[in-house]
DNA sequence: TCTAAATATACGATTTACCGTATATATGGG
DNA sequence: CCCATATATACGGTAAATCGTATATTTAGA
């Protein structure tokens, strides 16, 4: 696990997929890789992968529970990147609502 | 001129010159070409090319003095582009005395 | 233990990003 | 005008990122 600089985090973000699914973790807390996939319109494979970088990065933690994963921010965080994230999501409403707009209402998994 | 989405700032963003450019501005106000060359330990094309790309993204605006030319942060930007910016600046105080170090003590263009 | 669903990883192929070097442009002074 | 300085751009070449597709892994339940 590398440090957490700057351009770890901006390269981390530098990709719609994952600006999206970070910013979106950021709004709503936890989701699972479904949620994600819907949200997103992407494919499986292309989630996991980003989710994994994501994850090695040290942006995110992952919590299975039966067939499902469920991501989050990771609660390490250093509190310069919760900012930056909380800001972007705060300042980019109707960017994410794209997204928000594919989420199932209740989530994937009930 | 692109709309400045998230992921166009943070792919912007993604590099360590351009990270160290901006994050630098946010904190410094205001700097010419050399003294960025100076800061970085970087080619002065290198410079140059990454300001381009920065400008062309929105993110900076330059100004020409004489033999000079001095970058700012664009002062259109979005408030969470601010945020994000003086966050990261303000959280890597340690990571970017790297590169003050450098600077000369009273601007290149004495 | 076999199967189906959810998620993760592997592998090439393609695109994109970055760099060094060379060259162009602009500005002010002699 | 011509020259020196500061800055910008052009051009390949190389490295890195991303993707689609195929396959592996994990889990719960029949």
């Amino acid at each position: 696990m590398s440090t957490l600089t700057p351009v770890v985090l901006f390269k981390a973000l530098a990709d719609d997929t994952r600006a999206r699914i970070c910013l979106l973790l950021a709004q709503r807390g936890e989701l699972c890789v479904c949620d994600l996939t819907a949200a997103l319109a992407a494919s499986q494979p292309k989630v996991s992968r980003h989710l994994a970088l994501l994850r090695s990065a040290g942006l995110l933690s992952d919590r299975r529970a039966g067939h499902w994963v469920y991501y989050r921010l990771a609660v390490t965080l250093p509190s310069w990147v919760t900012e930056v994230l909380d800001h972007s999501a705060a300042g980019n409403v109707a960017w994410l609502a794209e997204s928000i707009a594919r989420l199932p209402p209740s989530g994937c998994c009930d």
